[in-house]
DNA sequence: GCGACAG
DNA sequence: ATCTTGTCGC
């Protein structure tokens, strides 16, 4: 399989990401509805890294949002060529999971990122970047509030309680996805409003506190980078 | 200056 | 993210 590189002109530091991120932020549309939940198709995707050899797998997996049955998975493998500086993990990841995404043959459909989208120190995390270089709807569900806060919620699957920045705005939910565990951390990237992403994000997670999407992603990014890497 | 900080 | 054993539970 071909290494996927990054693309002339990608960021090398942090001063030129900071002012991609700048740039592009503008671009995220947010009065979309996005698609209807339990509808068409969605994607997942993920990386796992290998640090010492620099290597990045990435995983696209669409599923029929309304089986949760895989549809079609694809994965890239690329090299390492952004640090991991939180608020700039776009320029680790995506290179390699738009190489993924493009050799799919379904249309992605709506598609849900490891990561934040909205919630993000310049309101640009990876779900949005992924979304408004592609033009797809996007969702970021995170397992940690990252540098945000949350207020208490209920128990129940379906409790929600928003996810605050310090000046109080609502950047995105804590959302439990299933009774008594540990909620995950929604917000919106590109062409969906918060509501949906939390409402897709409800409906992919019937079963366990992450969504399918990611949880098939992971295995598969995983999966990817071993036969990389591994013997 | 120091600590915290998606994956 | 990744490094890592056993262990509790469906």
């Amino acid at each position: 399989m071909k290494i996927v590189e990054a693309p002339s002109g990608w960021p090398v530091n942090e001063e030129e990401a900071l002012a991609v991120q700048d740039e592009l932020r503008a671009r995220v549309v947010l009065d979309e509805p996005g698609p209807p939940v339990g509808t068409g198709l969605v994607t997942g995707v993920d990386v796992a890294y290998d640090d010492d050899r620099d290597v990045v797998a990435a995983a696209a997996v669409v599923l029929d949002a309304e089986t949760l049955t895989v549809v079609e998975e694809a994965t890239a493998i690329g090299r390492i060529t952004f640090p991991y500086v939180p608020g700039l993990l776009a320029f680790r990841e995506i290179p390699t999971v738009l190489a993924a995404l493009e050799s799919l043959t379904a249309g992605p459909g709506l598609v849900l990122c490891d990561g934040y989208g909205l919630a993000h120190p310049r309101r640009f995390g990876l779900a949005s970047h992924l979304g408004v270089l592609t033009g797809l709807p996007s969702i970021g569900v995170a397992k940690n509030p990252f540098v945000f806060t949350y207020g208490e919620l209920g128990p129940e699957r379906g409790d929600v309680a928003p996810l605050l920045a310090d000046d109080g705005e609502e950047v995105g939910r804590a959302l439990r996805t299933q009774q008594g565990v540990k909620p995950v951390f929604v917000s919106a990237g590109h062409r969906v409003t918060l509501d949906s992403a939390c409402a897709h994000t409800l409906r992919l997670a019937p079963e366990f506190r992450v969504p399918q999407t990611t949880r098939r992603a992971d295995a598969l990014c995983r999966r990817a980078l071993a036969e990389a890497t591994g013997v």
